[in-house]
DNA sequence: CTTGATTGATTGATCAATCAATAAAAATTT
DNA sequence: AAATTTTTATTGATTGATCAATCAATCAAG
C-alpha cells in the first residue's frame, strides 16, 4: 500500500481533520492523536509530516484564511457595480462556508491562540486588513474617503462581533438576518453621508 | 499569623490573581500553580478553597460580570435622559476598567472556554441579556420597538467586535473613537428612523 | 485539644515529541 | 531481469515534561 507522493495527500487529510476536531472541541485544546485519528493516520505520522503541534496549526490556519480568500474573489468577481462589491463583501463572511458553527468555533480559538502566538497575529491582521480594504474601496466610490474608512470600521466590528455571538448559539442570529443587519448599517450610513454632503 | 476568617480574603486575592495572571497570558492555559503563587499561597490552598481549576476559573468570571454590573449600576445612575441612559451603557462598556488590555484578553479566552462549558455559556448570556436590555429600553424610549431592538442588537454586535480587535490591539481603536464610532451607529440609525416614522 | 490555615511532597493522568522498526515502492547495480 | 540498495511511508512503543488533584503533616489560634 505505501506508495510515494503521500506527502500532499496526508498534509491534507490531516487539516481537514484539524478543521474538524478543532470546530467540534471549540478550542484549540485538542491533541494530535485525535487530529491524526480524525484523519485515519497515527500521531506519529502528524509529526513527521508537521514538525510539530504548532505547525499544524498555523497550516492549518493559513488553509481557513485561502479558503476565505477564493469565496471573496469570487464573489467579487460577478459584482459589477460599487454598491454589489460591498454587498459581496459582506455576504461572504456569513456564506454557508464560512458561517458553519464548526468554523466559527475554529476562528475563535484562533483568536485567543494569537495571543500567545506572533505567527497567528500576522496570519489574523492580514484577514482583518483584507475585509477592511476591499470594504473601504468599494465604499469610496459611494462616500467620501473619511466616511468610507468609518462605514468599513463599523462594518468590520460589527461581522466579528456577530461571529462570536453566532459561536455561543445564543439569541444567535441566523445568516440572512446578519446580513441584513450590516447592510442596514452601511445602507443607512450611505444614506445619512450622502444627504448632509 | 494563620488566624481565623482567612477564607474570604483568600478567596478574593486568588481571583484577583487569576484575572491578572489569565489577562497577562491571554488564556486559560494557566497553571493553579501560577495563579496561586501570583496570589502568594500555594497552590494546594487554592484548591483547598475552591475545590478545583474549573471551580476558580467560574469565580473569577462571575467576579468580572459583578464588577461590570456595578459600573453599569453607578453609570446609569448619574444618567437622566434616555439618551444618557444609551450613552452610558456604551460608555461602560469602554471605560478604563472594562477595557484595560488584560481584561479584554480575560473576556476572550471566557468565550472560548464557554465552548466547553454549560456554566460559561450561561453566565456570558446574562451579560449579553443585560447589555441588550438596557440598550433597547433606553432606546425604546426614543424609537419605536422594533427599531429599538434592532440597533441594540447592532450595536451589541459592534461593541464585542470593537472587544475582539482591541486584544489584538491591532489597527487597536482608542476607547474614545470606539465609542464614538458605535454612537455614530445609534444617532444614525435614531435620526433615519425619526425621519421616516 | 480541637479546628481552621497552610504547605511540601506525591500521585496519576495526559500529551507532545522522539525513536526504532517494518514494509513497500523506486532507483541502481549486476 | 534479477539482485541490491536507497528512499519514502508508516506505526507502536517509549520518553520526558507538565499539571491537577490529593494527602499527610505542621502550626497557630480559640
Amino acid at each position: 500500500m505505501p506508495k510515494v507522493g503521500m506527502e500532499p495527500l496526508r498534509k491534507r487529510e490531516l487539516i481537514d481533520a484539524a478543521i474538524r476536531t478543532i470546530g467540534q472541541r471549540g478550542s484549540l485544546d485538542v491533541t494530535v492523536a485525535e487530529i491524526a485519528h480524525e484523519a485515519g493516520v497515527s500521531a506519529a505520522l502528524a509529526h513527521h509530516y508537521f514538525g510539530g503541534k504548532e505547525q499544524l496549526i498555523l497550516a492549518t490556519m493559513q488553509h481557513l484564511l485561502k479558503e476565505l480568500g477564493n469565496d471573496l474573489r469570487s464573489a467579487l468577481q460577478s459584482a459589477t457595480t460599487p454598491a454589489a462589491r460591498v454587498a459581496a463583501v459582506i455576504a461572504v463572511n456569513f456564506s454557508a462556508s464560512q458561517f458553519a458553527p464548526e468554523t466559527v468555533a475554529a476562528w475563535l480559538a484562533f483568536y485567543v491562540h494569537a495571543q500567545k502566538s506572533e505567527e497567528t497575529r500576522r496570519l489574523l491582521r492580514i484577514y482583518a486588513r483584507r475585509t477592511h480594504s476591499n470594504l473601504a474601496f468599494g465604499l469610496g466610490q459611494l462616500t467620501d474617503r473619511a466616511t468610507a474608512i468609518q462605514i468599513a470600521e463599523g462594518a468590520g466590528a460589527m461581522i466579528d462581533g456577530l461571529y462570536i455571538r453566532h459561536a455561543l448559539r445564543n439569541g444567535a442570529p441566523e445568516a440572512s438576518s446578519a446580513i441584513a443587519l450590516v447592510e442596514d448599517y452601511v445602507t443607512t450610513k450611505l444614506a445619512a453621508a450622502g444627504a448632509t454632503q
